[in-house]
DNA sequence: CCGTGCCAAATTGTATACAATATTATAAAC
DNA sequence: GTTTATAATATTGTATACAATTTGGCACGG
């Protein structure tokens, strides 16, 4: 007897409220700082308190909830500091992604990207804004995906979650955006050169010169207090 | 009324559990591949299943223990593949930590690295293996802190743990010992010159060698089964 | 003799009830 | 009027009870 790999189905309600707590809190349904107040997610969600405790404790791993003891769960700050520093480990992951996409990508993914790459290219040229930045991300996870590196893959997903996070509510410079596709256009050329030292190189700068632009986006909204779902808390009188 | 910076104390069980669940998978005392029994490790511990289960979950998000929904919790086996792959982000972090490390380090950390650096020595020419594998840590450990990095600190620390887990149960050559303390001479020179480019490149090195060394290891010891939790004695620390 | 379908036991998944802690409101003292 | 102590409330932390699913065994049929 042997046991699948892949199992036909894993629906238990704590993974299920794992992905839907993490989309609402990716898609600023959840901003940050906001309490997460147990009950009312759960019927909410329609759960009881059980699995979604369970969930609060995964994502508290991840990083994207902070849990104080005894005082409840909030959706975790984003701190420009922290930012920073993810992105100066996301400079190394994205150079050695597109070193790895280099050696390991089979050319049915190089011809893959190349679309990809033109329909970026197109779609900012049409000045669709939204459809841009999903396609980059499409593009970002592609390369990734090539690298052929399942740790890479998982570490880099979660990172890109708390940036994307920390851009949709910086939503950063237009003045950027013909900056990075000139970028693309760059590291396109080493992938089509198979050249891996270049492409990482390429991609490390690409991603250094956005995190300088999102985090400058971000210092104005810098102040990330604890709010209440309904408001803001009055705090200081005086 | 100030709020502490560090809470005097955190106690949940479900915390406690974490972490008293992860020393032993990394102790090896829940060796790879063993079934978790929820019941067991509850009167093992003294709590109930509410805050285990809990501990599970994050565990699982770690990496250290697979769920398998309805079929029961295994720590997590050893895939030569797998610990391939994290050694290949490892090589990029340590490098990573070894630059920002020169940039950011203070002239105290230098110097308490180079103390910690002629412990290892001394403990190599005395052949205490198991301190010098601790001091080893404790180096890596200790150049990652001096990059300033919190991210980085957490994604390492994570890789470390399951590296250590491979390490443990492959116990490596020993003729890559020698070699072992040569490469830590040399990226300490690099320190010394506070020489950012080479120590990185010189502790991305150390760590793609060591990686070759553990996984050869790793190999005859691949066939990780499913066993049964008694309590089995680790066969040997050598 | 082997394969298939069904039934029983065990273990996990979920819900609910109870206990402990933090927060807020209230009132008394200075 | 401000501050501090105390009690009430609400929310989280934990334990237990119930439901659902998998696993192993057994009978039946081929």
């Amino acid at each position: 007897m042997k046991a699948p790999a892949r199992p036909i189905r894993r629906a238990t309600l704590h993974h299920s409220a794992v992905e839907e707590l993490r989309a609402m809190i990716l898609d600023g349904e959840l901003p940050p700082g906001v309490r997460v107040p147990e009950v009312q997610l759960c019927e909410q969600l329609g759960i009881s308190r059980t699995p979604l405790r369970e969930a609060l404790r995964v994502l508290s791993s991840e990083g994207l909830v902070e849990l104080r003891p005894h005082r409840g769960a909030i959706v975790a700050p984003v701190d420009p500091g922290e930012i920073g520093a993810i992105f100066e480990v996301m400079d190394a992951l994205e150079r050695l992604a597109g070193t790895l996409a280099c050696r390991n990508g089979s050319d049915a993914e190089f011809a893959k990207l190349d679309r990809m790459h033109d329909q970026l290219v197109t779609q900012h040229e049409a000045g669709e804004r939204a459809a841009y930045f999903l396609t980059n991300r499409q593009i970002h996870t592609q390369i990734v995906a090539m690298a052929r590196n399942p740790a890479l893959e998982a570490t880099y997903a979660g990172f890109a979650a708390k940036i994307l996070r920390a851009r949709s509510l910086a939503n950063y410079d237009t003045g950027r955006w013909q900056e990075s596709v000139d970028e693309h256009e760059g590291f396109m050329k080493a992938f089509r050169r198979r050249d891996a030292e270049e492409a990482g190189a390429l991609l490390a700068d690409h991603s250094r010169r956005t995190a300088v632009a999102v985090i400058q986006a971000l210092r104005p909204a810098a102040a990330q207090g604890e709010k209440t779902a309904a408001g803001a808390e009055p705090m200081d009188a005086g």
